[in-house]
DNA sequence: GTATTTGCAAATACTTTGCAAAACC
DNA sequence: GGTTTTGCAAAGTATTTGCAAATAC
């Protein structure tokens, strides 16, 4: 199934329709694994349509997370960066050079139940986010 | 060793100073365990220096936290929140009433290596955040 | 044809900053 | 006394929103 069924499934479960600013948007979001922030979301369409603007980018973007197509990922930095991989997965980022790479989530599967006999809450969901230096940045000199 | 005490050792390493809003803003963070926001700590200090200075709140907040005497918790939310408890400890928060608690880290000591042999990254450090339902919310209905 | 979506620009909301006066050491 | 810090207000920055025109179904 290509990004626009899944798109247009999406779509008509509810009463929003299909554009192509939103098509692209996701399309552009699911060919890249380099967590773009938004900004750069919004320079990668603008090379497929020329006039589209920064607000139409921000609406379809959180529209797209709210239908589960798109993952923001917005802890601890000024500005949220996005993942057209909604796979169960977590992220580590390079302190130095802000590169995001993604770690398979199946390692820690426990850690809600633990969490939920730790404090009585019902743990619903949970988010890690890893900080170090990425492998080409660890052999360089700290900026 | 008291509040005072603490916040002394800190800036006597540096060129900074001792000030009442600084001991103050420290001093209501340290009381309690509610992660209050920016504007929250401003209105707790407000009781005790009337006309402080919402910028001055800012600011100590973040030289405070340079000096490894607060914690900012800012991920996933609109606004940070702050935690006087530099422990290392992870933190739960309820959906629906914004309740936050404090989870001890111990248990899993292991994740920092674990991904760094998954990654290659060299880790430094990694924050968890939890979602779900405060026991109290947990009864009512969703909101 | 009618409701949704877009582009544009202005508005929001949290946080940061410039500056003169005040406080600290 | 000289440097840091404060209060105030203005600026900054990521994101959201109002509205008329355009688009989708």
């Amino acid at each position: 199934m290509d990004t626009k069924d899944i798109l247009k499934n999406k779509i008509n479960a509810g009463r929003q329709r299909m554009t192509t600013q939103r098509l692209i948007i996701l399309d552009e979001l699911k060919k890249v694994t380099s967590h773009p922030s938004a900004y750069e979301v919004y320079r990668m369409v603008q090379r497929k349509i020329a006039n589209v603007s920064f607000g139409t980018v921000y609406r379809n973007l959180r529209l797209l997370e709210d239908l589960g197509l798109v993952q923001e990922l917005n802890y601890g930095k000024k500005f949220s960066r996005y993942d057209g991989n909604t796979d169960n997965h977590y992220h580590i980022s390079c302190e130095k050079c802000e590169r995001m790479d993604d770690i398979p989530i199946s390692i820690w599967k426990r850690l809600n139940k633990n969490t939920s006999n730790a404090t009585g809450y019902e743990v619903k969901a949970h988010r890690i986010e890893f900080y170090g230096l990425c492998p080409k940045c660890q052999g360089e000199k700290r900026g």
